[in-house]
DNA sequence: GTCTATATCTAGATTTGTTCTAATCCTCGA
DNA sequence: TCGAGGATTAGAACAAATCTAGATATAGAC
């Protein structure tokens, strides 16, 4: 098992306030898409002061630091992924808006030919659909 | 070539108005993936008296049908995208949001053991980096 | 040509998601 | 203990998109 967020937190030396704990804590777990209102939420549960600014500000900056993705592949709010440690792509349902993590199969690539100067750094795939309960309430 | 948008919609017997007209023709070209605001202002270089509401509305509709592709690739605004003749992905530069279409090269496929039962639809694929002249900037 | 039903358009208000601001609060080293 | 600087807060501000209600245009029937 990789090491989790708090413990890659701890070691970064990251001021580690009571909120930013919160926010953390409630990132951590299997298939996790959270929207900011959702952090916030869960946050509060923990640490009822915690305020949208303090949650908005320490998801951008985990974004920043590299531990946290942005994910926008729904209308409507972002969603943030913590599983930064596994090359992965994303299985959106169009139904419920519901993410799912898929590891990634085979890096897609383009021709250098099609590309025309520009310079790749990399590639997102979402693969999109309707998830299993959804896909039953679609065609019953 | 394939039939352009404004013959498409010509033929759907859709009420073209003057409106819906100017709106058409702006999104008509070359890689074109301009934001509703973009679309608002060349629109009303055309017919002075188009709101952001009917550009909102139309470009909607057009979605809609099918006629055009809503694109979220980038912080801010959404793009529309009228190349809904030939399947493509999108390269998106990181410095200045230009965002180019380049053909398909294969199919990237999830294996079916890793649905667990979802349904899949459909793929997008985004290819992120340095459009020429902001890699230039970047290192001169 | 006129009338009527229906579709379309408009300005402006509203909603939603996010960021900014200015004041306050901690925390930690001197 | 004090002071400096980062962190946090509530609320204002902002951006993108949608909604609303009334005005307007249009096509087809007469």
């Amino acid at each position: 098992m990789t090491t989790d967020l708090l413990t890659r937190l701890r070691d970064r030396e990251w001021r580690l306030s009571a909120q930013r704990r919160a926010v953390a804590e409630v990132l951590v777990g299997e298939h996790v898409h959270l929207t900011a209102e959702q952090v916030h939420d869960l946050a509060r549960e923990r640490l009822p002061e915690v305020s949208r600014a303090t949650v908005y500000n320490t998801l951008n900056e985990l974004v920043a630091m590299g531990e946290l993705f942005e994910v926008d592949v729904t209308d409507g709010p972002k969603r943030y992924d913590p599983n930064v440690t596994e090359r992965h792509d994303h299985l959106v349902c169009d139904g419920c808006q519901a993410i799912r993590d898929v590891p990634r199969s085979s890096s897609p690539d383009v021709p250098p030919d099609v590309l025309g100067g520009f310079l790749v750094t990399g590639v997102e795939v979402t693969y999109r659909g309707l998830c299993p309960s959804c896909a039953r309430r679609h065609r019953p």
